[in-house]
DNA sequence: ATGATTTATTAATGTTAAGTTAAGAATTTA
DNA sequence: TAAATTCTTAACTTAACATTAATAAATCAT
């Protein structure tokens, strides 16, 4: 997984070298430039994952910028967030009604600047890391809403029991061993007993059916499909 | 779901005709006037979702339309756009002054244009959609009133109540971590302790009913439907 | 077949997350 | 500014989930 990549815009030279500065320190990629047309150029290259644009700049200005991406079928879900003095209402406004993702006003604090674009970006893998519903069969396993279906019939079942379940179906067919199921749900750091994982198994059959998970001996556990 | 209608009104019959033919192709509903009385009662009797007025017009000049949509109860939403030639500072100031949505600079060019009556059009379908009203079986969620109703009795949330149930409203079924929660509700700035989500939970479940927000164990709450 | 090995089952016990209540801050409203 | 409402915390309880332990059943190798 390569960096994450970060677009700044902003007709202030100074501006631009502090931001840069604290983003490449967190090990952030940054892309820096001082108008606004040659930003849209950039985000189209780069596909940054994030788009900080100043209000006022030579050529087009922040708030068109980002009009620009949100149209862009590409770009549309790209975070965008406005560079704004403090108290400039007006572009506040303006900003939220062609989609911007945050504020961030000067001046700029350093630390806090760093927490708002870690919790921006957080936030972004949240709202896309959750859409996955794998079918396997007469299973549906939904992670957004944390259900099985089995049959058109809803089944919730406990967090282990769930992730477990979730892991088998991850890769249906493909056999997966003891060692690596304790170490996916439970981590290498806790330390569970040998038969913790049968328990687990029998609970899942008892409400999915007897069908689904098949044990392969000497080896682990197995999503039939 | 009908077609999306646009009114233009234009004193110049050929202007008319080219972005009526532009526009039917993409395949809105359109109607023509050549004069700033009719254009509001047009807009009146079809309630369009895009009005575009050129500024200058016999009887009543774009500029009044306009300020008599935005002060009309049913209309004031409307999105409205000027025609104006290039250059024409003026009007540009005063057409902003009273609400216009867009300008759309003679000469026209068609693919320019299309591209703008869309943008337009979709940034209001995204600003409208936000204040929609949610239903998730009995329940109903309306943003814009801040009101909830359950079996058609009505039910006021304090803010922060609300917003949570917006939240898990506007995706209903989803579930939205603890952590998720506390980010979208209160910030990345503020903390609050870790039973307060708990107490707002029984709060609302007092007033709209056991049966909608559901607990999802180690992860979060879900509204059920 | 039979003993060894691996997995299954069940009930009990431990652990953690969420629920509850009341009280005091902080706001808003009158 | 007093009153009311809303927000937050703290301490405690409850319920749900996770894990273990003990025993049974299945599978494998010789």
């Amino acid at each position: 997984m390569g960096k994450i990549k970060i677009l700044i815009a902003d007709d202030e030279p100074d501006i631009l070298d502090f931001l840069k500065y604290n983003l490449e320190k967190e090990d952030y990629q940054v892309f820096t430039t001082i108008d606004g047309e040659q930003a849209f150029n950039i985000a189209k290259s780069e596909q940054p994952d994030l788009v900080i644009l100043d209000i006022m700049m030579p050529k087009l200005d922040g708030v068109e910028v980002c009009r620009m991406i949100r149209n862009d079928i590409v770009l549309k879900d790209t975070l965008v967030a406005f560079l704004t003095a403090r108290n400039e209402d007006y572009s506040q406004i303006a900003g939220f009604e062609v989609g911007a993702d945050d504020y961030i006003t000067k001046p700029i604090r350093p630390r806090v600047f760093i927490a708002r674009v870690k919790a921006l970006i957080k936030r972004k893998s949240i709202d896309t890391s959750t859409e996955d519903i794998l079918q396997v069969g007469d299973l549906i396993v939904d992670s957004s809403r944390r259900i099985v279906k089995v049959k058109n019939e809803v089944i919730e079942l406990p967090k282990k029991e769930f992730e477990f379940l979730v892991l088998l179906a991850s890769k249906p067919g493909r056999v997966f061993t003891r060692d690596e199921i304790y170490f996916k749900i439970w981590g290498d750091e806790v330390i569970v007993s040998e038969r913790t994982l049968d328990v687990y198994v029998r609970k899942i059959r008892e409400k999915i059916g007897e069908g689904f998970i098949k044990t392969v001996k000497g080896i682990g556990y197995k999503l039939d499909f």
